[in-house]
DNA sequence: CGCGTCTTTGACATGTATCAAAGGTGGTGG
DNA sequence: CCACCACCTTTGATACATGTCAAAGACGCG
């Protein structure tokens, strides 16, 4: 969801995930890097914040994939969703961060001291607008989520997931037409709201449509995007 | 879910829907009503605006309550969200609105032009985060909402979203211990991602859990709110 | 090559959607 | 003010999708 901006005056993204463009323009980046520390997570499976800590920081991704997840009442985990560059995570109510966030891939990104990055919103109404933007992204994704959740069973929305994924140029080589995922099934899972189980079943009634042929767990030849994304929104196929 | 932002800097409401606070301080109030219009749609069940139209205005809602929804891909709909007086909506991508706003109750809201919306916030960087707030607000809810949608059984999405409402003033009367919900059986299955018979089941089911007591479709009491919180988040009882 | 972890499969129990019909509510007009 | 009617709500019966438990299989790392 863009928002109510004209997009290409902040080189928001058109699409979801062009991750090409979408960084920051020169002059944001100058001003936000003199209050913002460049920093380095090498590995999958780093946590960045967690739920119910202090809130110091705010974070834009630069590069790979971050997780947002969330505990639930009995233990369980819920992923809200994943952040690409050019994302803001760690926006934060009461200064305690509501959800956690980790690593998929090795990820760079800028943390801000949010008391900084306040006075610097303030000061500069055109990164303001950005941030604006971007929130309103985020609540976009969140509100497609909803409507996954809601309506349609565990094979339209891991589809949906899938298609999401193909978007992003670091999962799908379109040449080779591969989607490479950056989360296991368990993750897939609590992003469905579903069981890895179920995510199993649903990746073999895809492939039984041939909307898919799996190479391994996490590797598969999608030939079609169109097709899948069909099968995910309008359910034919 | 405030932001991170210090929330008494701008009159956030701590909790969701406190409705008395949280609405524009008065010098934000003076600039915003300079640009803005005030509609006033007297009865529940009209159109503010529709998904898909072409997007010129956003709304902040001034009193009542309005529905968010979007229309799925077999013609199921889903309800994204209600907003109460402080709330923004109408936040749209590329010129078209996302999703369609009704009224739920009697509304009155301000409208205001995109294009002159967009230099205001420009030019007055706190009115601007006061929106950059709210749109984060708005992205918790819907953060809660998933959270619901991905894990939770009928009866205990119900429980949530009966103490949401029970949160509102303009719902629930403290002092008679009641609750008077401003929707219908299907906005609360299509919210809930459910249907209307599993709804009518999981009213039962709070009933005979003693959560709470039916007078009439709409109304009913709620006599501890302590405990329907416990219930809907805990799992207890 | 071997082991731990992730993934897949199967069997079964359960919760929910769906279809159909009865029951209740609230508004309208007599 | 009452009675009627349309619509909303509740209930029941059934089918199906999904969660859960258990175990086998595959992957990838050291």
């Amino acid at each position: 969801m863009g928002v109510f901006l004209s997009a290409h005056t902040f080189a928001a993204r058109p699409g979801p995930h062009s991750a090409d463009d979408n960084l920051l323009n020169a002059s944001e980046e100058r001003a936000l890097s003199q209050i913002g520390v460049l920093q380095t997570y090498p590995h999958a499976g780093m946590p960045i914040f967690r739920e119910g800590r202090e809130a110091h920081y705010v974070y834009l991704v630069q590069s790979g994939i971050v997780r947002i997840s969330r505990e639930g009442a009995s233990g369980s985990r819920q992923v809200l969703g994943f952040r690409w560059a050019g994302d803001l995570t760690g926006l934060a109510p009461g200064g305690l961060y509501l959800n956690s966030a980790d690593t998929l891939t090795a990820v760079t990104l800028y943390r801000f001291s949010i008391a900084r990055l306040r006075k610097l919103l303030l000061r500069e109404p055109q990164i303001q607008m950005h941030f604006l933007v971007k929130t309103a992204d985020a609540l976009a994704a969140a509100q497609r989520h909803i409507l996954w959740l809601g309506q349609q069973d565990v094979v339209r929305r891991l589809a949906s997931l899938l298609y999401e994924f193909s978007q992003s140029n670091s999962c799908y080589d379109a040449t080779e037409k591969t989607l490479l995922l950056p989360v296991a099934r368990g993750d897939i899972a609590d992003f469905l709201g579903t069981s890895p189980e179920s995510v199993a079943r649903a990746f073999r009634k895809l492939e039984q449509k041939n909307l898919i042929a799996r190479l391994s767990p996490r590797r598969m030849m999608v030939s079609n995007l169109r097709q899948l994304r069909q099968f995910a929104f309008s359910g034919d196929i």
